[in-house]
DNA sequence: GATTTAATTAATCTATTGATAATTAGAACT
DNA sequence: AGTTCTAATTATCAATAGATTAATTAAATC
């Protein structure tokens, strides 16, 4: 069905947009930074041509920089979950000479600036519906940098740290409660817009607190569960 | 641009597709049950043709039986919302001749069967994540008939019940601690197809004994909070 | 002022997908 | 067996949106 149309009429002088020329390193970055605002917010069925317009530049412009849409927004992701853990975390979880209980909060308090933000929270969440892979690399991330190691401060400051043997996935469970209530606190917040009248520190000294308290009692009976199931 | 074309050429015989001829009612529930499934999976992102194909019918069909995929998919959203809560909970919950962790323990074991299962998680997200107002009705609902009635319960149990007043947002927060933590369980299996060998039945005993164990000493302390910020 | 190339204009292709109009055929009734 | 009713199909439409191409324009550098 091919008839070629002839090509374009050679246009003449229209009102141009006005154009800002960038490096493109730096164009790269702002259509990047730019990417990251949006996706968060609309996830996959966001579109090229909104985009650019969002970012004040032309759709074709985004091919210049970016081969598809798929890889744009696979780069998006990427920066976003790399982002999610600052190295000093790991430091100050198995600083022991700080409480525990302290260590947690700081930690927290910090976490929530960074990761359980709105815009983590939802790219993280479209990520996961939409079956890419990549929330397991990040709950592989929180189990080794964050879930084990709150596992043995427990094991160490509420039992005896010999007999355990390895760590089991009980005692993963006993944390991730800890961690999974703050993610569900970040998703009705962010997701639901659930809003709620606490003091936030308050809510999360008294949630990690109540979380020892009950370790204290807890935690040591895990010891000798059999993994079932 | 119209020009109109001659509306379709008068077709002689096609080897049709074989078509089943249903009872429009029955039909309907055929439809509705297959795109409940269907978005459960997809989301917003579904097609109508996928469905169809899916259903074994063609995709002029669905719209038939719906106006559009907008109403389809709204219809099975509250479907599977309405869905999500059992009338004899309300009694289970209030009744005080059971113990709390009692009570606690068959609630959710029902409740992970028929609520936090995979069909509404996924759905509950996607909608979440569209920013339809669903949720909204949904959260009231677990603040009313969930959240709040423990509260009292714990009152009830670790305080005296009288010089409270009104349950304060510190208190239910303190409450969904623990419905988050489930929630995010039921997250990390069916949204991020995260895997951990535990009892279940084990599980959920020990998080909420855990839990009361820490409201008996921590929730009495709710009642002099000033609801700040 | 000439050169380079970032960015725009403009046009378009192609696939997808929600939705409709016209036609066909299964089943009930006579 | 023919007639009628309407469930279901076939054939398209129209709009959207990812992606491409060519020509043009203009900021920045030399």
């Amino acid at each position: 069905m091919s008839l070629k149309a002839a090509k374009r009429k050679p246009t003449k002088k229209t009102p141009q947009k006005s154009r800002v020329r960038m490096a493109p390193s730096q164009r790269r970055e702002l259509i990047l930074a730019g990417a990251i605002d949006y996706f968060a917010e609309l996830g996959f069925t966001g579109k090229t041509r909104e985009l650019s317009e969002r970012l004040g530049i032309t759709q074709p412009l985004l091919y210049r920089y970016f081969p598809s849409k798929q890889v744009l927004m696979e780069e998006v992701f990427e920066i976003i979950f790399l982002d999610s853990w600052q190295k000093e975390w790991d430091a100050l979880l198995e600083n022991s000479t700080i409480p525990l209980k302290k260590r947690l909060v700081t930690f927290y308090q910090q976490y929530f600036e960074d990761s359980f933000s709105r815009r983590w929270i939802r790219v993280y969440l479209y990520s996961g519906l939409a079956g890419t892979g990549m929330n397991q690399k990040y709950l592989k991330m929180i189990r080794q940098r964050l879930i084990d190691p709150v596992c043995m401060a427990l094991r160490a400051l509420y039992s005896d740290d010999k007999s355990w043997g390895p760590i089991s996935d009980d005692e993963r469970e006993f944390v991730w409660v800890l961690h999974g209530s703050f993610f569900a606190y970040a998703t009705r917040k962010y997701i639901f817009n659930h809003e709620t009248k606490i003091n936030f520190e308050g809510y999360l000294t008294r949630s990690i607190e109540n979380f020892l308290d009950g370790a204290k009692a807890n935690y040591p009976k895990l010891r000798s569960i059999k993994t079932a199931s």
